[in-house]
DNA sequence: GCTGCATGCGTTTTT
DNA sequence: CGCATGCAGC
């Protein structure tokens, strides 16, 4: 890659604190990537020493396939390229015990969080939201409070129960081995602060830290950084406060301010050439990016074409938005002779993918759906998640409560409170309490063998998993508690019950693609669960050979991401800016929303509206989204917004359709 | 203890 | 509209 003068200078400043301020497209991934290179092949480090990170799973596995390009596979596999949680999960494994965890700790994902607080809201007859509830908790863990803490500073009703709740909280995660989300990040700087010896060992390890996307940090993860570097490491972080998204994680943009009290040898350098966009899109984005206050000067230019007028088309409903878009990506694919990959469909919120999905698949496009959680939220990947935390962490009891009469095994309610209220006097977890003897206290006859049989399966299997071949495991599992009848059985038609068990394979399927590691040797169970809970895991297809797929994603999912051809969707109001943003009055985060959505593309802009929008069942008018308005009207051109009817526009798309199927029957 | 139906509820974004 | 929870009936 050939850099201009202020990549190369960001490049060969190896050794001290870094600060490259670069805006949108102006090859900051590039720049990560070449850093890497010349600090391996120019500085001789070793590829352990060099920690790079990122805030999700996609941006790190593109990093990685870049520089696999540059490197080969060899030494990008001693590199330590993760997300923040990845990292916070290395350190927390290596030593759990000053963290007060044990080997094969649970990883706690938002809906477990949840599905706890919602029991202990029960429990505590608390008031308060199980939603509300865990955003306190979470932003008193981001700040390092301890429950006593946040306690005593409790300054109103609301405040107290939620304090309460929270000691509740983190007692049942210590005593079920279990840790969230935000104690990925949390634990490993307490530990990192309090132990000389694991903080000598990371320190030692560490001698250069980059960190991507660096707006979005929140003050635990900037702890983090502060203590992996603080050695001999030196740091190099790449942000634009214009692309700061995540202030709902606790993410300061003026981090990118205070980072220099911190390290007052920083040396900033700005990158303000776009590569990636044309001319009018960049102005586009820039007009409306333009509204925002701004911590940094900068601006922004390119010497790339004028490029064609940014797209407008107004739709009459969400259906008829996803068939233009879907009926536009099938011509545009046959008339420039493009790949389906080269089109991406941007939304702001996952549910919107929905009308797409559907009118590519009638439209027999091929599509690939990024992020979107919705696979982990079905009760059967859950359910079976939950079986495999079970052997690798007996006492996650939330794993325990999930499966422990799926499929039925006649523990019902009545024995579970029982069974609950003896384990918590014993303040032990629900599978320890089932061998202790005094259990025959509260239960007895037929619910106590129930219990004490699910029990001694359930160790006889984590024993198997233990000794290896962990994916006849994960089969045996699910073949002897017949759970494919259970699924079919307990769905309501026999096309549910085909989605759960296709589902289930799916699931299967993936475990059995991660069983393999890089280094083609096995990896533990363990290992595997960890990555199921952070979503983490390898790309469905190799590098070489990408699928040719139009790619669905949210705004905050494409950041960091370039597309030659993208469709940003429902620019309404109260979709961007979203609803919520606009009553809370914060409508720069949105903006900025809008303005990573936009400098996305690189060739092609398309933007979409709706008159009229089904929500919830009814339908109701749509206003167009206020960023709409700032874009410069001599770069853009509106289609369909000729009165209530969109016959001109569909006439036009129609034809056009049609002629793109000839051509595809005459090829045929 | 389980199944079925009705009602009522709700949708930001990610690890 | 689609899902989850709750209640009534078996």
């Amino acid at each position: 890659m050939a850099l201009n003068p202020q990549q190369l200078a960001a490049v060969k400043h190896t050794d001290t604190p870094l600060l490259v301020l670069a805006g949108a497209g102006s090859g900051k991934t590039g720049v990560i990537t070449e850093k890497i290179a010349y600090l391996i092949e120019k500085k001789q480090y070793q590829p352990r020493s060099i920690v790079a990170v990122t805030f999700t799973n996609k941006a790190a596995q593109e990093m990685k396939s870049r520089l696999s390009k540059k490197l080969g596979k060899d030494v990008v596999r001693q590199l330590s390229v993760s997300t923040f949680h990845r990292l916070g999960l290395n350190i927390l494994r290596e030593s759990p015990e000053p963290a007060g965890l044990r080997k094969g700790f649970t990883i706690l994902d938002q809906s477990d969080a949840i599905s706890i607080l919602k029991e202990l809201i029960r429990e505590q007859n608390c008031p308060l939201e199980e939603r509300t509830a865990q955003h306190m908790i979470s932003t008193w863990k981001s700040a390092f409070l301890t429950p006593e803490q946040a306690l005593a500073a409790a300054d109103s009703d609301q405040a107290t129960s939620g304090a309460l709740l929270f000691r509740d909280y983190e007692q049942w995660l210590r005593s079920c081995n279990s840790v969230d989300f935000d104690d990925l990040i949390n634990l490993p700087v307490q530990i990192l602060k309090t132990d000389p010896q694991v903080r000598e060992q990371w320190q030692g390890r560490v001698r250069h830290l980059l960190v991507d996307e660096y707006q979005d940090t929140n003050v635990a993860q900037y702890s983090l950084m502060q203590l992996l570097m603080d050695k001999f490491g030196a740091l190099t972080v790449v942000g634009d406060d214009d692309q700061s998204i995540y202030s709902w994680r606790g993410a300061r943009p003026d981090g990118l301010i205070t980072l220099k009290d911190d390290y007052p040898n920083l040396r900033v350098i700005k990158l303000e050439q776009n590569y990636r966009s044309s001319q009018r899109i960049l102005r586009a984005a820039n007009a409306v990016i333009s509204h925002n206050p701004h911590l940094f000067e900068k601006k922004l230019w390119s010497d790339l074409a004028i490029g064609d007028e940014l797209c407008i088309s107004v739709c009459r409903h969400g259906l008829d938005e996803a068939d233009w878009v879907a009926g536009q990506i099938l011509m545009r694919q046959y008339q420039k002779k493009c790949n389906f990959s080269d089109f991406t469909i941007l939304y702001r919120s996952n549910f919107q993918s929905r009308h797409f999905e559907k009118a590519l698949r009638e439209k027999n496009i091929p599509y690939q759906i990024t992020g979107g959680s919705s696979f982990f939220d079905k009760a059967e990947v859950k359910d079976m998640l939950a079986y495999l935390k079970l052997l690798v962490n007996p006492d996650d009891d939330t794993a325990f409560i999930r499966v422990v009469n799926t499929p039925r095994r006649e523990i019902g309610p009545n024995t579970m409170m029982k069974l609950g209220e003896y384990a918590r006097s014993r303040s032990t977890s629900l599978f320890s309490a089932s061998h202790e003897m005094g259990l025959e206290t509260v239960l007895s006859g037929k619910p106590l063998a129930r219990v004490q049989s699910f029990v001694s399966w359930l160790t006889l299997q984590g024993d198997n998993a233990e000794r290896g071949d962990a994916m006849a495991v994960v089969q045996g599992v699910f073949d002897d508690i017949h759970y494919r009848d259970w699924l079919e059985t307990t769905a309501d038609t026999p096309k549910q019950a085909e989605k759960m068990l296709a589902s289930m394979d799916e699931l299967l399927e993936w475990i059995g693609r991660m069983m393999v590691d890089e280094d083609q040797k096995d990896r533990s169970l363990a290992e595997i669960v960890n990555r199921l809970s952070l979503h983490d895991m390898l790309s469905r297809q190799d590098d070489d050979k990408p699928l040719n797929a139009v790619n669905l994603l949210t705004l905050h999912a494409a950041k960091g991401l370039e597309f030659p051809h993208v469709y940003m969707v429902g620019m309404e109001e109260e979709m961007l800016p979203h609803k919520n943003s606009i009553e809370d009055e914060d409508i720069e985060e949105e903006r900025r929303l809008c303005y990573v959505g936009m400098t996305r593309a690189r060739y092609s802009l398309t933007l979409t509206r709706c008159r009229s929008r089904q929500r919830y069942g009814e339908s109701s008018l749509s206003e167009p989204s206020r960023f709409l308005a700032d874009l410069p009207p001599e770069d853009v051109v509106t289609i369909g917004d000729v009165g209530e009817n969109n016959e001109e526009r569909d006439r036009q798309a129609g034809t056009d359709a049609l002629a793109s199927l000839r051509e595809m029957l005459s090829r045929a």
